[in-house]
DNA sequence: TGGGATTATATGGGCGTCAATGGGTATGTG
DNA sequence: CACATACCCATTGACGCCCATATAATCCCA
């Protein structure tokens, strides 16, 4: 399964150590499997995290628009320098900068959240909390979505 | 990674020296990694940096605008009279040139933010004020950004 | 197919290494 | 000689690497 799914919820140790889900490590590629990357959500309160390949892919765009305007700045500036690396060690751990536990109010435990090509790490309480909301609102709102999920193949 | 990712803030001893963030070090070719270029940004109060080897796509990037232009004068003298090479220390520490501490702003703390394939200099507080704003134009104006960090390939 | 044995995963902790920082001295250039 | 800077060494704290354990999952063979 190349995909990131299901939801996990690990602790986080003294030393600031987590467990990268195991089934989430077998997603990244062989070749870079020791490494990530987080960033802030641009929508929620959480931590978005995927392998290094779609930094290269998103350097690749952002290096085709006109490097003089003021967009160049703007996407180069809110990406990759919000953007931070991580490696992971041995065991599958890794560690989650400081800014971003606090962005995401992560203290003890991470919880995971997977989103398919990517995954997200909420602060337990909030990510449980988020995934009511979005169910709620796929049943109450939108009837076609539930139509694509339900209907047989 | 072959990028300038994430940032960083490093004090400025005394003696005007400051550390280039291990990770920037790394960016560097094997060859060249005890140089690099500084210049004024031509956008904002800024410096940026890069390895050596990055001269050439500078030039190819000036090389593309109008040669009649005033602009192309301008941006030329700009940035190529304005460029300094300095040489990185055995631990990894670099002096920034007082006049483009200057321009920048920068006193006791170097701000450093990656922009993919170089990296710019700010004044800490400046720094981060100009990646808040960035970020907001993004959201409220584009909603490109959301496409980029959010689209698969 | 049952049940012991092996493997994997999450978690904990020790310790050496490296990064960031500070300072002292030599070298050099005006 | 004075100032700047290159070179060397020292300190501290963070992080990587290694080993250990407990629980859960899987395997394997009789």
């Amino acid at each position: 399964m190349d995909l990131f799914i299901s939801k996990y919820f690990n602790k986080i140790d003294k030393k600031g150590r987590v467990s990268l889900p195991s089934s989430f490590r077998n997603v990244l590629p062989k070749a870079n499997r020791n490494e990530i990357i987080l960033y802030k959500s641009i929508k929620s309160r959480s931590i978005e995290g995927c392998g290094v390949g779609r930094l290269k892919e998103i350097a690749k765009r952002i290096n085709n628009l006109d490097f003089f305007s003021e967009d160049y700045d703007d996407f180069s500036t809110s990406i990759f320098s919000e953007i931070v690396t991580t490696s992971i060690d041995k065991e599958g751990r890794f560690l989650i900068p400081e800014e971003l536990k606090l962005y995401a109010g992560i203290k003890t435990e991470a919880a995971f959240f997977g989103q398919g090509h990517f995954f997200q790490i909420w602060e337990t309480k909030q990510g449980l909390k988020n995934t009511e909301d979005s169910r709620r609102r796929l049943l109450k709102e939108k009837k076609s979505l539930r139509i694509m999920l339900t209907q047989q193949k």
